[in-house]
Formats: structure tokens, sequence, C-alpha cells
DNA sequence: AAACAATATGCTAATATAGAAATATCTAAA
DNA sequence: TTTAGATATTTCTATATTAGCATATTGTTT
């Protein structure tokens, strides 16, 4: 361990987790779109209000998101671009796993 | 939600939830530098054999980590080249989350 | 086959997390 | 300042996760 600062794989791990839950990565890629409310969200995500504020809280803690206030609304949006990119690296990995397992099915076929 | 596909985002959820643990993130790390036995690794993350391999267990089901055994052990690495770019990603993240926070406090000293 | 080395798995206790429901806080407008 | 709309927070329950310990499994060697 001395070759490595867990207090940073630390940090790392806790950013990772707020991308480990399927509702906050659509309410990421929504805010990818742009400004989302937290009443838009919880239509899109068919969630109650409460437990959407609780989501964006988490992203909140973590800096994730952002927010402004307008009028009785709350604005969030991500707090960095480069978020959206990670998404899609998971995204491609999830892609080449599918890949392979077809590539893996079709070899047992043949 | 009708726009967005929920068995895909539980997928990309359970990959990051791999990534949502310090010592799996070290795990990772160690294994972008080559091929590591189950014992190595617990030597480098201080931390016992089972726990180890359990961690690298979880790796394995959700198709991060491959391995091959030779002798008595068994070596590990990294089953897709992009999951160290998506850590690197991660890094940034974090590194602009720092620099941030840096800038901020200074304009708060000021 | 027996003994040994390396790895994997079951089980448990402690801790964390998501969702539900009720309630509190904040903001705009009357 | 009272009311209504939008968001945030608290409490509770069910579920999941990690580490530790003991034990099982697998592969090698004699």
């Amino acid at each position: 361990m001395t070759r490595h600062n867990l207090e940073l794989y630390s940090l790392k791990a806790e950013l990772c987790k707020t991308f480990a839950d399927p509702k906050r990565l659509i309410i990421i890629d929504e805010l990818r779109q742009g400004e989302r409310t937290v009443g838009e969200l919880a239509r899109v995500l068919e969630l109650p209000q409460a437990v959407v504020s609780r989501h964006l809280a988490v992203l909140r803690e973590r800096g994730v998101v952002k927010h402004r206030r307008g009028g009785t609304s709350a604005y969030y949006s991500l707090s960095d671009q480069k978020i959206g990119e990670a998404c899609d690296m998971v995204h491609q990995i999830l892609l080449d796993q599918i890949e392979k397992n077809k590539q893996l099915a079709e070899r047992l076929v043949a």
C-alpha cells in the first residue's frame, strides 16, 4: 500500500459511488442535455420528488452537479463536462463486453 | 423513463459499483502495470488473501478482470484497456474538483 | 496418495444505501 | 403576512456490501 495513496483512492471511490446507481446515471444523462429542475427529473424518472432530491443531494455533495435557484425551482446541471465523457467510457466498456460475449456465443454454437 | 432504458443503466451502474471501492481501484491500477497474482496483490494492499480474492471475484463477475491459472497461482489482468482510461477520467475529474476548491478558497481569502 | 501452497468460498457482524412517507423550508405572489 | 408551489430533510425499513475468520478447493510435488 505504500506505493498507493489510500486517501486519494478513497476520494475516487466516493466519486464512483455516485455513478453506481441507475437512477443517478439517468439523471446525469438528462443533465448532459441541459439544465433540469427537480420536478422535471422526477417526472422523467417516475420517482417521488423526495427521492430525486436525495439523489441530487448525493451528486451535489460529491461535486458532480451544481444548482442555481430560479423562482421556486432549482435548476441542476453538470459541474464538469468530463463527467459526461466518463459516462461515455463506461458505456463503451459495456458495449465491448457485450460484443465479446456475442463472439463467445457464436464460437460456442459453431 | 420511457426515454431511458433502465436495464442498460442498471448494467452501467453495476459496472460502476466495481469502481466504487478504494481497494479495488488500487487493484485496477496495479493490474494496469501487468499481470498480478492474488498473493502479490494481497501484499501490496496489506489485506488478507481472502479479502483480495473476494474483490477479484467482484471484478471478475462484472467482466473487469480476467485470469489464467499458472501453477498453483492465479494471474489476473485487466480485461479491457479502456478500464484504465476510465479510471484516468475519474482521476482528472477529481483533480478538476480540487483545483476549483483551491480557486474558491483563494477568492475567499482575498 | 499425501502433503503442501495458492486461491476460493461460506458464514457472520458491522456499516451503508435506496426508497417511502411525513414534514419542514424556501420563494413568489396575492 | 398568508397561501400555494417547489424543493429539501428526517425517520424508518429493507437490502446490500465489506472485512474477518474458518474452511474448502485446486494444483504441484514427492
